[in-house]
DNA sequence: TAACTAATTTGTAATGATTATAATTTTATA
DNA sequence: TATAAAATTATAATCATTACAAATTAGTTA
């Protein structure tokens, strides 16, 4: 019951199912804050204490090749990663690090498949500063 | 005369000027493909045999933070470098590697402004197959 | 159900990009 | 020219990711 819902996605891909792929999927589910391979696996270890390292980087490779979640190139350190719902954008905040969902969709699309080249994936992202921390900068300024 | 150009850009940051980072910006310049930071240092160690990695990286860091080059994650590896000139996006083929600028511009900076984060870089990629793969495949299923 | 094959998982080691560090050199300034 | 600050260099360390081979698990067939 609980992991019907994963079990699904696996199976219209016809992906082999298994208890880790599973456990990521649901981890990526609940958590949205685009968490790091290293993350992923060192919280579903807690639960899980032989889970391997490279398990949840191939787990990540399959599901992103079929498009079951997003693998994504920000901070240029490391991958993030996302499950898939409607697209949307991303903004990283330099100041504390957080990579916020921006849900706008992007209106390119058309223009760039007249180019020749075929789009499988969309991207954008943005860098600055997030509302949270330009009001604490302006909270210091006043005290 | 001929580093003029690049003499320019550091003294309006009011960058020091060296001969490293003007033959880096010369590089990217000259160089439109993205290179990686390790493509930078072996071009140029040619020349100039006592560059040293941590160099170019400084430098491109520095000039990163400045806005005279851009510093763009697609491939989830490495990062590329940019010399800035109008916007742009880029197209990355899953096949071919090779990175392609894309000569649109973001419609969706307004609308990410009300939001309340401070944008301060804005970034799209695309991924697929680019029309030259295409090309090579299709010759192929004629022949 | 048992036996067999293929796919997945695991643990460890290797790789590759980037960063830290400290000594040396270069540049800017007095 | 002497001095201080900044940049460069070389090396070592770190961190994310990948390669590899052995062990385990899942799927299939008799």
């Amino acid at each position: 019951m609980m992991f019907e819902k994963y079990v699904n996605l696996l199976k219209n891909k016809s992906i082999q199912i298994t208890p880790q792929r599973l456990e990521i999927l649901r981890y990526l589910d609940k958590h949205r804050n685009h968490p790091t391979a290293y993350q992923i696996y060192t919280d579903l270890k807690k639960n899980n204490p032989s889970l391997s390292k490279t398990t949840v980087y191939n787990s990540l490779e399959i599901l992103n090749k079929h498009n079951i979640i997003n693998s994504i190139s920000i901070t240029g350190l490391e991958s993030r990663y996302d499950i898939i719902n409607e697209m949307h954008h991303h903004f990283m905040c330099k100041k504390c690090g957080r990579i916020i969902d921006i849900e706008i969709t992007c209106p390119n699309i058309k223009k760039t498949l007249e180019i020749g080249h075929k789009i499988e994936e969309v991207h954008g992202y943005f860098k600055g500063k997030c509302k949270e921390c330009l009001e604490k900068e302006i909270d210091k300024h006043e005290s």
